[in-house]
DNA sequence: TGCTAAAGTTAGGTGAGACTAACTTATGCA
DNA sequence: TGCATAAGTTAGTCTCACCTAACTTTAGCA
C-alpha cells in the first residue's frame, strides 16, 4: 500500500470526517445520507467527499455500503470532534453563550484556531472552572452576558 | 445610483477590505500592490476583489488609481479590523499566545465567530483585565501557558 | 520629451466544493 | 420472489478564489 502525501484536510473535509466519526459513535455506522443530512449537503457532495477521504486513507468505503473510519480516520475524527466539543464548552460554560449559537460558532471556529490556541482556551476554561474560582467564573459570565 | 443586494462579504473579500482599510489608515492611501503584498496574493487577484468590493459600493476605484473606501466601506472595514484587533488582544493578553501566532489565529478566527461571541470574548477580556483581577489574570495566563 | 519600469487590467485556466438530473444498486415487503 | 422505493454514484455545471502570461496605463527621470 503506497502512501501519498496529501495536504492537510480542508475545513470542508474535516467537517465530513467529523460527521462520519460522530455518526459512527452514536449510530454505530455512518451512512452517507446521514452525513449529508447532518451537514445539509446533497448526496453527490457526500459521495465526492468520502472519495477524497478514502484517497487519504481516512475512511474505507465498500461501494454502496456504510462508511467506516480507518485507524487514522478515527484518530483524526476524534481530534476534530474534540476541538469542536472544547470550543462549544468554552462558549457555553465560560462565555455563557446559548447552546445553539455556541454550536454554530464552534463549527466555524474549530477550523480556524491553531493547536496551541485551542490548548490555551481549554486550559483557561479548566482554570476558571476550578471550584476555588466559582465566584470569579460567575462574575465573568455575568460580565460577558451584559451588553457593553 | 441603484442599490443591488449582495450576500454578506465572503471571508476572502473581508480580508481585502480589511487590508485596504488598514493601509488607508497607515499609509494614507491603499495602492493595489500593497494590498496584494499584505495578503500574499497576485495583482489580478486584488484587481478582481476590488471590482467585487466596488460593485457592493464599499470602495471607489478610479482606474489605475488608488483604492478609496466609501463611507460604507470605512464602516465595515473598521468593524472587521476591530474584530481582528479584539481577538488578537484576547489571544495575547489573556491566553498569553505569542504575538505572531496570535496574529495568524486572529486572521482566521475573525471570520468564524458571531457578533455575539465576539462581544462576549471582548467582555471577558475586559473583565479579566480590570485591576481588581490582576492576580487572577496572572494565574490564568500561567495556567494557559502550561502544558496540560 | 520620450522611454522605461512599475503598477494595474484583461484574458484564460485550475481546483475545490457545492448543485441538479439521471442512472445504478440495495432493501424490504406484498 | 419480484418490484417499488431508498440510498449511492456518475455526469455535467456553477461559483469562488486563486494563478500566469500578456497587455495597458502611469509616472519618473535622463
Amino acid at each position: 500500500m503506497q502512501k501519498k502525501h496529501h495536504p492537510p484536510l480542508s475545513p470542508s473535509l474535516e467537517d465530513y470526517l467529523e460527521a462520519a466519526y460522530t455518526l459512527s459513535r452514536t449510530d454505530g455506522s455512518a451512512r452517507s445520507w446521514r452525513i449529508g443530512a447532518a451537514l445539509k449537503v446533497s448526496k453527490p457532495s457526500v459521495s465526492g467527499a468520502i472519495r477524497a477521504l478514502a484517497a487519504r486513507g481516512l475512511v474505507l468505503q465498500e461501494p454502496y455500503g456504510a462508511v467506516r473510519l480507518s485507524a487514522d480516520g478515527l484518530r483524526l475524527g476524534a481530534e476534530i470532534a474534540g476541538r469542536h466539543a472544547l470550543l462549544k464548552d468554552f462558549f457555553v460554560s465560560i462565555l455563557g453563550l446559548d447552546p445553539a449559537e455556541a454550536e454554530n460558532d464552534a463549527c466555524r471556529a474549530e477550523h480556524a484556531l491553531s493547536r496551541e490556541a485551542l490548548r490555551r482556551v481549554q486550559a483557561l476554561a479548566l482554570f476558571l472552572k476550578t471550584p476555588a474560582r466559582r465566584a470569579t467564573l460567575a462574575a465573568a459570565r455575568r460580565a460577558a452576558g451584559e451588553a457593553i
